[in-house]
DNA sequence: TTGACAACTGACTGGTTAGTCATTACTATA
DNA sequence: TATAGTAATGACTAACCAGTCAGTTGTCAA
């Protein structure tokens, strides 16, 4: 594990304890058994620590939820797919989640509410995918809504989630809101969120998926990474997507010897966000 | 105004602003036009500032929602009514709803989640009334999920709310959730919430609801309230309930005259609670 | 063994915090 | 006007904060 990897670990902990502003540099880098000078070798500021673990772990979830709504499959498994997928994830990542949960619309910062909500949007984005190919045109008019209550749902059952112990039964959960998110979508009549919602799921920034964006994740990766097939993977890939014509075949293939790698889930979902239907 | 007033309006406005924690003495007295010394001389320490907040506003919130769950009407106008009547009073403290969802699951003190998660408790036991009152046996499986559910439709919508800059329709908002919460209590056939959720929605502290806790409140009133009415009911409250028999038509009509008070609202709410059916 | 370089340390700076308390200003009664 | 009692002040303390940097340690190649 790399010192940044140690870092982000522990403070995770602390923040989820005791929140962001409340724990210091100080005790982060006690908890790590290092000096508060090494902790600046790998972070130049506490908001570095915090942007660069937002993004860490809005990557993962982002990229998995992604995945799902992706398949080709039965939307109706695909929708108990999303839920139990994002709670699995928020399990996963519980102690992430908590620091989400608890700061949520708490800014310290601008930049970290714009993040966060950056991020809110991608998976937006996917969840609307996901309703128009269940429910199509038949809600036209509330598929805000519906998202919204989607949401809603997530919101707070996760919480009960958090103040409980867990465990809970997450494919039940999960069955009973495909139940609860069909009878919404196929019933509600009344629409109430109409186009002030879209400024609020407005499209991710486009710079993010420039090619060379994409290239730079690449080079980033390919010093990371270790696997002999997953270092070739990544120099074909970079070759391909700086070439003329590209092979939508060696694209997916490459995709796929990439796909298990947690590190590269973000890279995956980039590409498949540019270069595929 | 009193000193104490001013210093939870002007504490409200930067807790809204930057947050509680990132929020110092130093700031709010300033933005007060007193000396630090001063605040000292209202609040013993800055826990029991916030403390003093959260039960200023959460009692005015819970006693108009149970106001509005406890009228003698249509149980679907009540169920519009108890949305509206939310959405309403998180416009009128927004400033403090917004404290409220910000710091939500956040501690800083375990106190304040203790509290927050008492007024939940009431809320949620005022609402559960309303939703017997409602769907009565039919919904005897899900109801702890129609509960969640229902806080979930409000949390969201509320996060839009806080979000975009306003102005919303409340209205149209409420006959939505309406729409919605009778599509799902009445179609929903999978429970999820059974035995778990009754222990967080456990029943309020009883010692609240002392004959004495109540007088205490009456008394501390009698130094505060104004009008000449409102004091010779709050004197003869005071008699009434220490008297051996109470008369339901004379307590009724006292709590009448002291309803409109907003300093008035909590003892009206508990002498309900304990005198009324 | 030596030298070069990177990793790491922790005392230090300048700043902010909650809370205290000796002192002063004000107010009301005699 | 004198006096007693209360309200208010703001300099002060001790603790903590993010971030810096001169100096130390560890490592590897020559």
């Amino acid at each position: 594990m790399t010192k940044k990897q140690l870092i982000i670990d522990k403070a995770i902990e602390l923040f989820a304890e005791k929140g962001i502003e409340a724990t210091s540099i100080q005790q982060i880098t006690e908890q790590c058994g290092i000096s508060k000078g090494a902790f600046y070798l790998s972070f130049s500021s506490k908001d570095e620590l915090v942007l660069s673990i937002i993004d860490h772990f809005m990557r993962l979830i982002t990229a998995d939820i992604d995945q799902v709504v992706r398949q080709e499959k039965d939307p109706q498994i695909k929708l108990y797919e999303f839920y139990l997928t994002t709670f699995q994830l928020f399990e996963k990542y519980a102690k992430f989640a908590k620091v989400l949960f608890r700061e949520q619309l708490q800014s310290i910062h601008d930049a970290f509410i714009e993040k966060i909500n950056y991020y809110d949007n991608l998976t937006n984005q996917a969840t609307l995918r996901l309703l128009d190919e269940l429910y199509g045109e038949r809600i036209e008019d509330t598929k805000y809504d519906v998202l919204v209550v989607m949401k809603g749902f997530i919101h707070i059952y996760s919480q009960l989630l958090f103040a409980g112990k867990l465990p809970f039964n997450l494919q039940l959960l999960s069955e009973t809101l495909v139940e609860k998110t069909n009878i919404i979508a196929e019933q509600t009549k009344l629409p109430f969120l109409t186009e002030e919602i879209v400024q609020l799921v407005r499209n991710p920034a486009p710079e993010e998926l420039s090619t060379s964006h994409i290239i730079e994740e690449i080079e980033r990766l390919t010093s990371q990474v270790e696997d002999p097939i997953e270092i070739e993977s990544l120099s074909i890939l970079k070759e391909q997507l700086q070439g003329e014509r590209i092979s939508q075949a060696i694209l997916l293939g490459l995709l796929h010897n990439l796909a298990n790698n947690e590190q590269c889930k973000w890279l995956v979902y980039l590409v498949k966000q540019k270069y595929t239907p």
